[in-house]
DNA sequence: TTGTCTGACTATCTCTGACTATCATTATAC
DNA sequence: GTATAATGATAGTCAGAGATAGTCAGACAA
């Protein structure tokens, strides 16, 4: 028998291409029509509409609360940021990140005022709270976040 | 399900455009075209049209009393930013970042892929690998830096 | 062993209503 | 007349109910 949050994930990717990329959901609502407990809807979304996957995924609580997914757009310059995000691992010197984003800026994927914000976002000053062990890791998870986000645009 | 908040915040704001940034009510009459109670009247005042968020409140109770709405004027979009870069002290939540994007982006500091880039560097998904009690100020660290890097542009 | 599913508990945002504070106007006392 | 009190018309506050979504540990299934 097929797993529900396979038939869950499906019915969401339909929607997705049926709204051309940005669907909104209610959690509640989604559980009922699956018979399922809210928090199942919770476990999809966590297991297969990742950043990695290219999804971004926002919610807000409360009443009148819901959760929104988009898809990024995997077309153009799209494609070569995928690409980078992907051969970006775990581990970035402030080194490596200017080498990168001056090539985003000589390719015109970025303009002055980004690749400024990239740079402040990702030097050793901005992130002189981080114990230096971890340092290079949250540059390339910051790294990574703002090019998948460039991504979406 | 739409949120009344929401409704009666895009109902201030427009009126607030075609009034040239100066609003006028009365409580009990707003609330009554909305059908709601007047105390909603107070929350979406404070929930959606703080200082923070650029906008000045005033009131008067008693015999003809009424509550008055401003929005600042931001002549000088670098004073501004100085002026929250100062503001913001040694930490910073995801949420408030988040206030302060949209705010920029309303007043056209920053366009939709800037507050997407900086969205993206401040979010607690980008900083997962910080410890918790250092994320705030991580973030407002981060912050700092990407204004003051728009400052000398 | 790993991935799936559940439910109890938590966090956050919205909305309501009872109670309070303030101001303007009118009535009353002197 | 003037001072004071009463009344009515506003707005403000706050705690709690209601409506969402998030987390996490543990049961369960492939």
């Amino acid at each position: 028998m097929a797993r529900l949050s396979d038939i869950i994930e499906t019915f969401l990717k339909e929607m997705l291409n049926d709204m051309h990329g940005t669907v909104e959901i209610q959690r509640n609502e989604l559980a009922n029509r699956f018979n399922c407990v809210p928090s199942q809807i919770n476990y999809v979304i966590s297991t297969r509409f990742t950043n990695d996957k290219g999804y971004y995924v926002e919610s807000r609580r409360g009443g009148g609360g819901s959760i929104s997914i988009r898809r990024f757009n995997i077309d153009c310059a799209g494609d070569y940021l995928m690409h980078i995000i992907s051969a970006i691992g775990d581990s970035l010197s402030q080194h490596t990140c200017e080498v990168f984003i001056n090539n985003f800026f000589d390719y015109e994927m970025i303009d002055v005022r980004e690749a400024s914000l990239m740079r402040a976002a990702l030097s050793d000053k901005a992130l002189v709270d981080v114990p230096m062990e971890k340092r290079d890791n949250v540059r390339a998870s910051i790294m990574k976040n703002m090019l998948m986000s460039l991504t979406v645009l």
